[in-house]
This record gives C-alpha cells, structure tokens and sequence, in this order.
DNA sequence: AAATTATACCTAAGAAAATTTGGTATATTA
DNA sequence: TAATATACCAAATTTTCTTAGGTATAATTT
C-alpha cells in the first residue's frame, strides 16, 4: 500500500476539482492537507505538480483566486467559476465512469 | 464518459499485469482488444504507450516472451515470470489501495 | 535565544510515461 | 483491388509528475 503515488498521474486535477465542488473554496496547502487527511497519509500532493496545475486551471478559466491575509501569512484561495462547476461535472463524471472501467478489469468476476 | 483516456496515466502496467495474472499468456495486440471488449470501447490502450511498457516489464524481469506463428502471423506471447507474479501482485494491491483511496475523495460520505 | 518545524507560496530542470505519427507485413473482407 | 483487421515496432513530441531548489512568516522545540 506504500507507493499508491505512481497512480495519481492524470487524476490531479479532477481530485481538485472534486475538492472545489465539495468545499467551496480552498487554498494550495489546505488541499495537500485534505488529501493527505483523507487518505491517511497514502497520497502525498507535492506542491510542485498541484500549483503548475492550479495555475494552469486558472488560466483555463476553471478556477478564479482570491488573495487573504491571515495570520500574517499570504494565502489564495481558489474556487470554481460558473464554468467550472460544469467543466468539474463533466470531468468527474469521466474519472468516474474510468473507475468503473477499472474494477471490471480487475475484478472480472463481478459484473455493474 | 467520453474522455477517460486521461484517467489510464500510470496505471497501464497494472492492467497489463492483473490481465497477466488472469490469462496465462497474451500477446500485445490481445491485450488491446480485451481491454476495449471488458471497458465496451471507452479505454483504447494505444499501441505507442503499450509496446514499450511491455518491452520494459520484460526488460525488468517480470514478463517473458516466446514467438508463435499462427495463422501466417507472428505474434509475441506475454507471459509472468516467476518474480512477475509477485511483483504483480504488489503493483494490484497499491493500485487498489489508490482506488479506495481516490473512492474516499470522490465520496466522502461513504466510510470503508 | 536559536534552531527546527509548520505554514504558505512559487519556479525550473529533469524524468517518466503517454500521444501522435510514422513504418512494416500478412490475412480477410468488401 | 481496395480497405479493413491483424500484428509487430520506433521516434518525435507533449504532457505531467518528481526532484530540488527558493522566499517568507509563525509556532514550537531545544
């Protein structure tokens, strides 16, 4: 169960936005936070993939940001955008119907 | 459902090995057709990204070859080594550990 | 008081793994 | 005879992650 890491390619960016839908909005650390607490320790966001794929989501105009000052420490909070709770549907959909997908290849006994 | 392409990232030679697992011995072109059969058409395991993850299963060890003519054709069989079946069964069980972990993300009401 | 850890953001070089596009060849079907 | 299905492969490119840095403040530990 240790090196689950190598399967999160792909699927970054639809865990964020799966995040965002259920959280409103988040900052970059909260959600490494999240994933970690979620999945008890198993998955691992390192910075260096998640902020070049929430810049990348704001640029695409999935997520829009918002700059605080809490505590005297900078943070920005991304949320959805009217688009993006669209582009997060349909992408989660997607991830979805693959997971299924996947079970049916590893457990060719069961059938959905 | 349409893209779930994006979603197979990292975990191409997991599938190879639980369809290792399952069937004995396979060959290249066999592997495509039944993963398009088990998933109904939505993953299509590209010829580009499969050879060379088999050429390096068997560079590493894990997989063995042997030729066979049929039908006029040659066709390279597939199958676990010794090793492989171990290293197999590591890869799955990380893999479904990932699942349950991504299902806890995608799901956060249901508790495992 | 100083050092370490936690919080919080970021970038760039490199590696890994896929897609895209091309190639070869035989058998079957239209 | 042309197109499709079967069957293998490699190379260039792109995508995406890891690794390894960098900056800065607050809280905790030594």
């Amino acid at each position: 169960m240790q090196n689950q890491q190598q399967y999160l390619k792909g699927c970054l960016s639809a865990i964020v936005l799966q995040l965002l839908q259920q959280n409103e909005q988040m900052y970059g650390y909260e959600i490494t936070q999240k994933v970690r607490e979620i999945t008890a320790g198993d998955i691992e966001l390192t910075e260096g993939a998640l902020y070049p794929t929430l810049h990348k989501l704001e640029a695409e105009g999935v997520l829009s940001t918002e700059n605080k000052l809490v505590d005297g420490r900078n943070r920005k909070y991304y949320k959805l955008t009217e688009n993006g709770h669209q582009e997060a549907q349909t992408a989660l959909n997607e991830l979805s119907g693959f997971m299924n997908n996947l079970q049916r290849i590893l457990n060719p006994k069961l059938s959905f």
